[in-house]
DNA sequence: CTCCGATACTTGACATATCAACTATTGACC
DNA sequence: GGTCAATAGTTGATATGTCAAGTATCGGAG
């Protein structure tokens, strides 16, 4: 037989409206990763407007719940997010304003700004525990677990030809 | 057996030097997506800045080259971008402010702003060209043809089960 | 102890995104 | 023809990211 189904246009190409095909798999699966992971952030913004914070800003107090009571410094904050450090220290002074944040000078080293979940960052947490999973499952609603699984192999690949 | 290899703390996990697993498949693909996308947004970045532009103002330009002569008005363009019109008004300034764009009033419908590439759109997206390939093949460098191919089905997936 | 390069931020300036509110048209209904 | 809701954009305010430049502190060499 000639062909299966061979290059169809895309479903993506389909979405972007446009006429040609992409140049490559690899130009496709790069604007098919950004635009996903939009749709994906999207939806995690919806999710979380009601609770009056950003995604940046969940993921910061996140990260924060699972440093405990060490705390982590700027600095180590800003690796974690994949994020320069002068975003990070506005997006704190914003937290603490707000009571979820409480920062101080470290003793050891006092170039060091160590950062804290309080009690009331924690109250927040707990409340959005409930619909950040549903927000999870969404995002692979279209998915089998095994795909789900693939997916995340995948990504990983994808991040560690990148590094 | 008992197991062959379970949950053995994905590459993702340690990446976030997390301590725990995460919660759900969807919580992982979640997390993973979002984070490779900004890899690959960065490298992007990177690829782009000697040319002076970011990377949505290169999708602007792209997609206007897409386009053609009829060009498109803005709200066509907020839409294949999958973003609001404020932001691309104020891009569109940008861009016009350095000529590669050009705005004029329809006259089938004074509502609409039709925007077209310029000739100097034109000459620095050829510009461009080259290292897109590259950046391009960057993204999928740990991957496989066929792997390529599975992730941009899988994107198609997870976007559809959004939508 | 002092100087000096490195480290850990912080601040200023600009590009992006988002929402809400406002202006200009259009098109449909009466 | 006039009213009015819907459509297309723009503008203002806030949050996020980024780079470049500045400040405070640390740690080692002399």
């Amino acid at each position: 037989m000639l062909m299966a189904k061979s290059s169809a246009s895309s479903a993506l190409q389909k979405e972007l409206k446009q006429s040609k095909p992409f140049r490559s798999v690899g130009h496709e699966a790069s604007v098919g990763l950004l635009r996903t992971a939009d749709v994906v952030r999207r939806r995690w913004t919806e999710t979380l407007a009601p609770f009056g914070i950003t995604v940046p800003q969940y993921n910061v107090l996140r990260i924060l719940r699972g440093a405990g009571k060490e705390g982590l410094c700027t600095l180590e904050l800003a690796e974690r997010l994949i994020e320069r450090a002068p975003g990070i220290t506005r997006m704190l002074d914003r937290l603490e304003a707000r009571s979820w944040v409480r920062r101080e000078r470290s003793v050891d080293d006092r170039r060091e700004v160590r950062c804290y979940l309080t009690t009331q960052g924690m109250r927040l947490l707990a409340r959005t525990d409930e619909v950040a999973d549903q927000a999870d499952q969404a995002a692979v609603l279209g998915l089998s677990k095994a795909e789900g699984r693939e997916l995340i192999q995948l990504l990983d690949k994808v991040r560690s030809g990148l590094a």
